[in-house]
DNA sequence: TGACAAATGCAATTAAATTGCATATACTAA
DNA sequence: TTAGTATATGCAATTTAATTGCATTTGTCA
């Protein structure tokens, strides 16, 4: 039987169980539109009365960052927060008043990684690139 | 009177008090070839025999930022790092098994704000680009 | 269904960073 | 040089993010 997209495959690949907690967390990232912090993570779940201490909830995102299926991202909120790493190379735009995240694509940074490589002899295996600014709203 | 370059007179351009700390703090950026993280901050300080506790040295790098002395980097560590602000576009290869940090320019990223401009209406006003790798002497 | 490794809950702990308030100090003006 | 004042610091308490140890529970597979 074939099946379109389950989260319980995805965790069966990489070998981690399919806990309520974790298939709840998958289900979020992807039907997010940008990357979550654990605190919304935490709510989320209480939400939909998925009981998930904290220290589970930080343990999930670190396994599933070891095993690939997220990323980290970082920006500059001292904390982190995380969306799928199957998704394209894309980047974020965060807006300094309202703090509102945008995704935004086509960086094109390959070459840059080709050069690097070449210029320092460093193998890039993952970068982070994150604008800050104004939003459209935010200019006015 | 001319005179080289005097971090007290950075401190006075943007209305800060030049104190042993905060002068000592600039000179270790400014020697520094990468971005500083508190702690080793303190420790400089401790070196130096100029107390200060770490509340005053957090103190002292958010005000720096405030007044755009100096920049926050991260580099997925869950702290901050610092460096000068008024040094030339660049950005940082951290290497995933030393950690060792280098610097890298020429990313000419400016063509890809205006693109953001054009496509999102989104204005700029900082970037964060940071490389994550195996650098020349790990790949081995 | 039963066994066992893996995941979780709970509590304690660590580390980064912030805050309030009393004291000390750098700067300004006299 | 000194006195007055706004500013910076020290100290202690607190907040928030994140981690860890250990007993218990649960998902998976034979």
């Amino acid at each position: 039987m074939t099946q379109s997209h389950n989260c319980k495959n995805e965790l069966n690949d990489v070998e981690l169980r399919a806990t309520p907690a974790r298939l709840a967390v998958m289900k979020l990232l992807e039907t997010s539109s940008k990357p979550i912090d654990v605190q919304t993570i935490i709510s989320f779940l209480e939400k939909k009365d998925i009981k998930a201490d904290p220290a589970t909830v930080f343990r999930i995102v670190n396994m599933f960052t070891e095993k690939g299926l997220v990323k980290p991202i970082q920006l500059h909120e001292g904390k982190f927060r995380y969306e799928l790493a199957n998704i394209a190379d894309h980047h974020h735009l965060m807006c300094n008043i309202c703090g509102d995240i945008e995704d935004i694509s086509d960086c094109n940074i390959d070459a840059l990684e080709k050069d690097i490589k070449k210029k320092k002899q460093f193998t890039v295996t993952s970068h982070s690139l994150e604008f800050f600014g104004l939003c459209s709203n935010c200019q006015k």
